[in-house]
DNA sequence: ATGAAAGCGCTAACAG
DNA sequence: CTGTTAGCGCTTTCAT
């Protein structure tokens, strides 16, 4: 139906070969000839078919984007950052919601290596991937964000979570909070076991007792509502003199059902309580809201992830590339504190 | 590199016709080497070249969405919508921020048309689509989201604007208020129009009349900042007991703005001012924010743009489609009111 | 029911 | 510098 190579060499009666070794701006052709075909091509509309040239070139520009869910506010800003970076670098990205479903998210991987992607970025449900198969078969170049998977072949761009959690957790006691809760998303997941390690670590530096009792984690969900419901909890299960005068939350999302939960019982923030989110999403920085909290660099995350991505992609497997790249958490001293 | 059709073929000793055919469940086949091919391709970790496959079907599977900003509220859930429809339907989609820039919607345009999509969505960045001349000439079938482009072989999902604000005036007049101001975002926009009919319609249904002092728009862009310098200007012009009691804004973002600007200037919502958005962004629900607001189906939207695409595309040329499709938005009542 | 062969649009040797 | 040809992985006639 389009006009093809062929089309636009039938009608200038040469080759496609010429005509394609014109297009892509090939060193040994006549730079007249160059420039018939070149206004002929435009003057014919012609667009080249990126499929076929990903046939024959085994490279199709286009890379996958697997996220759990571009609605909750911390992914955008990614997706932001890998895009633009995108651009520049003439890809394109395949945008995947897994909705936190370990067998979409294998589906989806699939999917995309039919597609033919030359990489993959995505930040995986939990730390455990051994369900994408087929993924951990292939040669498939793979970047994760911020959850790190420490496979060989695979880099993670990651924030350094104990820093971040110890520069909130040394503020609050310079502040004068001795009994400090911290509110964490499970075990299992790296990102949590560090920011609990930087917790730990201001405390033992300050020589403040490390207490049980402080440390909490959140079931299954890391939004408002766990936020919401495990504080009710706290609030409920503590002698209201020992309650914690701070707390600090695995993310913001959870620090704002915690903020929730107590202003519906009376108390003021942060007079009574402080508290501290981790992640800096959208939300957070709002005149309403003004939840201190420690930022993780969203869109550098995404950028940096897409060129280390382009990177391995271009130097195929000689190179070896760092197991994780490690970024640097600030802390944004808001009204919450 | 990988097992191609070829490489299972000369396993099992048949023509690699006969693997594609038992691959696609051709109905001519014998059942027994069918189940060979399926299970000998199991075994050696087959994946069909999408791209291949593309190359002579002339379809990819695959669409884009070519919105202006990730990072902007209003989209995520729309993405949402688009992908979820997606799946059911075994589509990828390629995402791509424009950012607002008419130059690099057109290369992305373009791009995409040359990675053959099947299909497109877009919200372009104005209802002047002129500079997309390639997408334009091209047989592309394409459904806008919020914009209506009232070009014939397009489809726009859009909410009914004018219902929508005709319901918050409704809403504000039952409740007392008389001197209400409309911030727009000025006149070009189809749905500005439509939601400054809403405005007047109401306002003539009550026999109150149209002022046009009180009827403002915005310069560039919708956001809060805009809504902040507005309203700040808004209330240095008038003479205090002359100031509106009510005011409705184009969007959620502008309201946002609008609200930072009257608390730093005094005043109490909804006591001494009432505020009206329109979108029902992510933000507007949080209990921080509490904005009445004239919600629209964003994830509906996106749903629906897709469900229409896959039909175009499915029933190529022959069927007519409507040019608009209209949805119903949602007059939700929240603190600000 | 299966095989042989053509061709989707393009690039990349290989000749000349 | 240009044309001829093969082939990327797959689907689809056309024979058999």
């Amino acid at each position: 139906m389009g006009v093809t190579i062929k089309t636009i060499a039938k009608e200038l009666g040469v080759s496609y070969a010429t005509v394609s070794r014109a297009l892509n701006d090939h060193p040994d052709v006549n730079e007249e000839t160059k420039k018939r075909v070149i206004s002929k091509a435009n003057e014919m509309g012609y667009q080249p078919n990126a499929i076929a040239r990903g046939l024959v070139n085994n490279e199709t520009k286009t890379i996958g984007l697997v996220i759990p869910d571009i609605t909750n506010p911390f992914f955008p800003q990614v997706a932001r950052g890998v895009e633009e970076a995108a651009v520049t670098a003439d890809y394109n990205i395949f945008l995947c919601n897994t909705n936190w479903n370990p067998e979409r998210e294998d589906h989806y991987v699939n999917a995309l290596m039919q597609k033919q992607i030359d990489g993959l970025i995505m930040t995986p449900s939990s730390e455990d991937v051994n369900h994408l198969k087929n993924l951990l078969n292939s040669q498939l170049k793979t970047v994760f964000i911020s959850s790190f998977i420490p496979l060989n072949d695979y880099t993670s761009i990651i924030v350094d979570n104990a820093k971040g959690t110890e520069k909130a957790m040394n503020y609050l006691i310079k502040k004068g909070h001795r009994n400090i809760a911290f509110i964490g998303a499970g075990e299992e997941r790296y990102a949590n076991q560090e920011r609990l390690k930087g917790y730990k670590n201001s405390l033992k530096k300050h020589d403040i007792k490390i207490e049980d009792k402080y440390i909490t984690n959140v079931k299954n969900s890391y939004d408002r509502k766990s936020g919401f419901d495990l504080m009710n909890q706290i609030i409920d299960n503590f002698n209201k003199k020992k309650l914690p005068t701070a707390v600090i939350c695995y993310n913001d999302l959870l620090a704002l059902g915690v903020i929730q939960a107590l202003r519906l019982k009376g108390f003021k923030i942060p007079e009574d309580m402080a508290v501290i989110g981790f992640d800096d999403i959208s939300f957070s920085s709002l005149p309403e809201v003004q939840l201190t909290t420690i930022a993780q660099p969203k869109y550098e995350m995404g950028k940096i992830a897409l060129e280390t991505l382009i990177e391995k992609i271009k130097t195929g497997s000689e190179k070896k590339f760092e197991n994780k790249i490690v970024l640097s958490p600030e802390l944004k001293i808001r009204a919450t504190t």
